[in-house]
DNA sequence: ATGGCCTCATAACCTGGTCCTATGAGCACC
DNA sequence: GGTGCTCATAGGACCAGGTTATGAGGCCAT
């Protein structure tokens, strides 16, 4: 068992998905608690910022070990603390409850188009990956603001902008369109990514344009940014080897070896700290964007979009 | 309403937490399920998948859809496909099941002492932020392998190694302990962050250790990794504003203005990007640390731990 | 055209998890 | 020894989600 080859024979099915893991997990409303049990240091105060009574906490506690087979929680008569795997374990449910935040924030601005105070117009990427970021950090700031969200392309964004139908705006690409004031808030960058083991990670020279262009790849759908930016940066694309409709989607399967992939850098940074997927030098091809907060030209924002113009810009605005 | 004062006045309070995310948002099952669907295409097909009968996906699906108010996939007789804003939707679900892998796979880790194969030791903050993500970068190229996860200090993961109760192990900090070889993986450094209006987002000069020990901070618990190394670092704390069990937790309370904090950049970046803490400039502290996976001296690991040492080190190794 | 096959939707029923209120038990501090 | 805090237990109500069985609609080949 110690020198077999570290690759198996490339599995190459389309992509996994593990039905038992919504099983194993526990429910997000017990993760928050053990955050809160964290936090306040006891069963009982943490029941009372969620809003349930102090047995439902004991109780969903007391589950919770259970089901994860660990002792989380050190319980005393004057309070509670976290077990060392406790603090591990909250520390990882913090993250599932961030990305839940997320989530959160960014259905309720694509949901809230009625009477929304602040309507951002923005390009896929950023709504993907900033976006809802950005709104969480807004929150406090502004909490009875109601946010819209429209995600489309740099034209789409400039005429909701134009026609008075967003405050505020993000674009990605090269050019800021016309009538727009813009600044940049982020660089982004295109990457080639495989699975590790792929062929192309055994290369030792550079893909170069041509190359990019005549392989088949696992592409998003026909309309999407990405795969427009791409296509021009390469000059067209052979047939794609699969379509999905999610980045989500499209990484995984790129992970489970169906074949290689071309996203944003912002979208997998996580895969690749993890060596889930692998980036494949390019060479000679504009990848780099920039991304772009956009408004009327001469009428900079105002009011919450000027508030959000500075979240973007690192409190530096 | 234009141009009144951006920054509220700092409700200062400990920490926030939404009792009623957790109502809002849509079961992990769901969130599997439509990416499932995204790619698959097919509502029948996903079920499938997920081990469900074609009804109870189609409920879901529909149900998801009335309680967050969107519209999310364009059924069809011959599959069912997303629509735009599902197709955001279906990303944001994706991080939100990338988070719970983590977790689950961090929690196996945590528990599976017993029969375990592969047996890791690592500091915490690896154990955080890394290593649940190799794990299921892992997973595929070693289905069988059960890992177990012991987090400690360097000393710990050390004597460990050399009783040969841990296979592989990571640490970090300055030196390599005695009678280990080891290999960089990754490089982090601590950063001093606040919210975003603090008074020290406003100076215009960097801290410096003398500061930094001087000033009551927000702290992980006694005998923190990441608490020691500052300490030592600077030469000393303040008695801490606030001690709590968990980096999360910790954020949480930076995030809502209770006060500065010294955290991993692993920890924060995504708050930076999204401008909820803010990086507070140091001067003249040694603030920077090496990620290294260690064995025994003399006896580089093999088997699964060598696959997992290649992992980290993003395929080069 | 018509039967077969795929898609998703609806209906009726069951089960199980999770909540609540009410109460008990342990420890600390005045 | 009260009084106040902590967490745990018990019993009963409830709702979400699952299942099987069936219906309805479009596509395609015979």
């Amino acid at each position: 068992m110690s020198t077999d080859e570290p690759y198996a024979p490339e599995p190459a099915g389309p992509a996994p998905a593990d039905p038992s893991l919504a099983h194993r997990m526990p429910a997000l409303g017990s993760l928050q608690l053990l955050l809160a049990v964290a936090r306040l240091g006891s069963l009982g105060r943490a029941a009372e910022e969620l809003g349930i009574s102090q047995p439902a906490a004991s109780g969903r506690v007391r589950a919770m070990e259970r089901d994860l087979g660990l002792a989380l929680v050190d319980r005393s008569p004057r309070g509670s603390r976290l077990t060392p795997a406790g603090a591990l374990v909250t520390d990882w449910a913090g993250r599932v409850v961030e990305a839940s935040a997320a989530f959160d924030a960014g259905v309720q601005a694509l949901r809230d188009r009625r009477d929304a105070r602040l309507r951002v117009a923005a390009s896929l990427t950023i709504a993907e990956y900033l976006l809802p970021g950005w709104l969480i950090a807004l929150r406090p700031l502004r909490p009875a603001t109601a946010v819209s969200l429209r995600a489309g392309n740099s034209e789409a964004v400039a005429a909701l902008l134009l026609d008075g139908e967003a405050d505020l705006g993000f674009v990605e690409g090269p050019a800021v369109p016309a009538g727009l004031d813009a600044v940049t808030v982020a660089r982004d960058r295109l990457v080639v990514v495989t699975a590790p083991g792929h062929p192309w990670t055994r290369r030792t020279a550079p893909l170069d344009a041509a190359e990019l262009s005549g392989r088949p790849l696992i592409l998003r759908e026909e309309g999407s940014g990405t795969r427009q930016v791409l296509a021009e940066a390469v000059g067209g694309l052979a047939a794609p080897l699969l379509e999905l409709a999610s980045t989500t989607a499209l990484k995984a399967a790129v992970a489970s070896g169906a074949g290689p992939a071309v996203l944003s850098e912002l979208a997998v940074s996580d895969e690749l700290a993890a060596g889930r997927l692998v980036k494949i030098p390019v060479e000679g091809v504009r990848l780099t964007r920039e991304l772009r907060a956009v408004w009327p030209a001469g009428h900079p924002p105002v009011g919450p979009a000027r508030d959000l113009l500075a979240l973007t810009r690192g409190g530096r605005g």
